[in-house]
DNA sequence: TTAACGTACAACCATATGGTTGTAGTTAGA
DNA sequence: TCTAACTACAACCATATGGTTGTACGTTAA
């Protein structure tokens, strides 16, 4: 059986809107394998520090990094455990699919082997 | 080694943001049970038959869904192949993710056995 | 101590989104 | 044939989104 915790709609919501946008998916990737300051993330995109620093919040609404101070600087590290959540719903969905495709095959094949 | 099939930006953009919705969630999820008429879709939800077609209109340009004609009606049906992408672009996140909780080890832990 | 750095946040703007109502074109059925 | 059902789409509205610039404030380093 597949478990799919409970969330709120508005939870969700945030979360693939979070993902809906190019430069936050890149943040987000970046995020996975360095933990950059907001700043060192701004230099690598042609907008603002503030455009940077909403993309950042934004992901920090969904829940798919935290922020940690270090002196002047805020490091930005990713939230494994919430990025799954997307991937499990996603995975829900597949599951749901994969039984109506079952239910076909025994209407459409004969019974028995 | 993962593989991420190339797809422009903004179509990921609309993937992600097509699931960014309840409503639309629980289309697509109908969606991949059964076969419903747009209206059908439309009775199950508090809002205007317009807004629904609207989700609905979200979904087929994300290429989460069809439509077929049958008379006056216009069938829905899940594109599970659609539905995947989205599965797969988390995957690769995820495998990044693992990547470096593996290096971290190597770090952590003492070399050989 | 002072200047530069890193951040936060407000105010503003253009456009996108999610809803509405209304009008009109097809198709099905009495 | 005429009417009801199903759909499409335009026009409109309020609010959200993604960007900008400007100001303020704590922290670091010279």
């Amino acid at each position: 059986m597949v478990v799919v915790r409970k969330d709120s709609e508005e939870s969700l919501n945030q979360l693939f809107r979070a993902l809906a946008d190019g430069t936050r998916r890149s943040i987000l990737a970046r995020s996975l394998t360095e933990t950059p300051s907001v700043s060192d993330l701004a230099a690598r995109y042609e907008m603002s520090f503030a455009a940077v620093q909403k993309h950042v919040a934004v992901l920090e609404r969904a829940g798919l990094i935290q922020k940690r101070a270090n002196g002047r600087e805020q490091l930005v590290s990713t939230n494994h455990a919430r990025l799954q959540r997307a991937g499990e719903l996603l995975e829900y969905f597949e599951s749901i699919w994969r039984q109506r495709m079952a239910q076909l095959e025994d209407v459409l094949l004969p019974k028995g082997k």
